[in-house]
DNA sequence: TATATGACGACGA
DNA sequence: ATCGTCGCCATAT
């Protein structure tokens, strides 16, 4: 066996990240490396960015509510300007180069 | 086992 | 405030 009883694993950890973007409520952003942090996975910043790339595009999941530090959308090829629609959408306000202010719409966790 | 890569983050110039 | 580097972690080769 692999997993000692301490050890989460993969399967459950994903599932954490996902109750967590879950949780973020609409009109709001949260940053990939507070998502790992909530989710009691600190330092792991890159591993959300790489659950949320696994997940299929029919997904209920709010992916677009997760930005990086710096307040921008993360470029990966053309899913941007989804991402940038999806959040002005439900008011987030985003500048022409896919920038949020994290002061206005940065999800707290007490939210 | 070693190396490269990436939806990231913190720092310094 | 912006850009370049380096640090971190998990996967893929």
């Amino acid at each position: 066996m692999k997993a000692p009883a301490s050890d989460p694993g993969r399967d459950a950890i994903v599932q954490r990240i996902r109750a967590m973007v879950d949780s973020i409520p609409p009109g709001r952003v949260a940053t990939y490396g507070q998502v790992a942090r909530e989710a009691g996975l600190p330092r792991r910043a890159r591993l959300v960015g790489r659950t949320l790339a696994e997940l299929p595009a029919d997904s209920r999941l709010p992916w677009f509510r997760v930005i990086n530090a710096r307040g921008t959308i993360s470029p990966r090829g053309g899913g941007e300007r989804r991402q940038r629609n999806l959040l002005r959408a439900e008011g987030v306000e985003v500048d022409a180069r896919g920038r949020v202010d994290l002061r206005r719409f940065g999800w707290a966790p007490r939210w």
